[in-house]
DNA sequence: TGTACATCAGTGAACGCGCGTTCACTGATGTAC
DNA sequence: TGTACATCAGTGAACGCGCGTTCACTGATGTAC
């Protein structure tokens, strides 16, 4: 029954797929290894084959998790200008529950408590996955010469992720709109206002 | 064996702020009955005396963990100005780690993700958790005539919390304290714009 | 290129553990008279 | 106020279930010659 290396690398690949659709669908806690084989059409005996424990499941799928936004962005801003990309992503980010399945594909937002505790191998996949995402908009903010684009972008990216984390938490579908509108003003504002300061850090009193 | 009826309200309210510490502390998958009733000092069989189902306990866990918050800012801002007590609700949401345990206090930055699948009498406690901190919020900056007090206390709210997300799933500390350095920045340039415009909303473009 | 052997992807059952919940039991407290 | 009985807080063991992981096995693929 020995599958060709082509075959297992394939199959490795849909595994991790399969894992980080499930994972940020119905929690980490709540996937199991056997659900994850057998969506991906195997049996659970086979996982051990390609990974070395669920924790290393978890690391990377959350990596494949912030690759595959990294690469929806990037097709969607191909082109754009620095202001209607920084708008895209902020629209698209308060927007990324709008899917089939209504799964928020970001982990930051989706699985932070559960990540909380998790080995230092996975934190450090968030960590990255969140200074990827901030350079990525810290990128654009400079080419519209905000001077503390940095701090800009790190503002931005807290507002965008409290709020999606939030619009989940709530038993009222009005509230969680308002929510996601209310911060998409925010970030608006924040640009608004840190174009005409210096540095962010002079709103401090 | 059997207990007064006082005692046994002190042994539910004790397993009560026993259990909404541990939760915060450890997370609610990983806080087994067993290890709430034996940090309460008694045995697990004795749980479902004061409990319908660990479910039940998350709800009023939470609902304690709010009012625990609710107390102690309202103690904090006693006879402060508006503006002093805005910015000692922002200060210490955003330093609430700083306790001997390294616990965040709030269920909306803790425990988002374990919450986002609980059931709806638990997401109606966080809703209305969150509805009172907005609200508490808002008095304040409506005492400080922003006219869209309401709108801005979202965003703060958004922002704090959002930091505080992020700021616990950093592998570098530097890194947490620098996010958490720039939601305070990010409030107080909310705070300064804002009262120059009418209304958040017409930030839009 | 062909052959003989080693490797290993995938199977399906089993193991071991922890957890939420249940239960028979104890004896002090509550209550009806 | 006292008595007789019912109630029930708390105990400690057990149950049942699901999960992560292991394992013996199969047979196609890889590889050394």
């Amino acid at each position: 029954m020995r599958k060709s290396n082509a075959e297992a690398a394939e199959t490795r690949k849909r595994i991790l797929a399969t894992a980080s659709g499930l994972f940020l669908k119905n929690g980490i806690a709540d996937t199991a290894i056997s659900d994850v084989m057998a969506a991906a059409g195997l049996t659970q005996g086979g996982f051990y084959r390609h990974f070395q424990s669920k924790e290393h499941l978890v690391a990377e799928a959350n990596a494949a998790a912030f690759e595959l936004i990294r690469q929806t962005l990037d097709a969607a801003v191909a082109g754009k200008s620095p202001r209607e990309a920084i708008d895209m992503i902020v629209y698209g980010y308060l927007h990324q529950h709008q899917n089939p399945e209504s799964v928020v594909l970001c982990p930051m937002a989706n699985l932070s408590s559960e990540l909380r505790n998790a080995d230092e191998q996975v934190k450090a996949v968030i960590t990255d996955g969140y200074a990827r995402f901030v350079k990525l908009l810290a990128s654009y903010l400079m080419r519209l010469d905000y001077s503390d684009y940095m701090g800009v972008a790190e503002a931005i990216v807290a507002v965008i992720v409290g709020a999606v984390s939030l619009s989940r938490l709530t038993v009222d579908a009005a509230l969680a709109t308002t929510v996601l509108d209310n911060a998409q003003h925010t970030v608006n504002l924040i640009l608004q206002c840190a174009s005409t300061s210096p540095r962010l850090d002079q709103a401090a009193h």
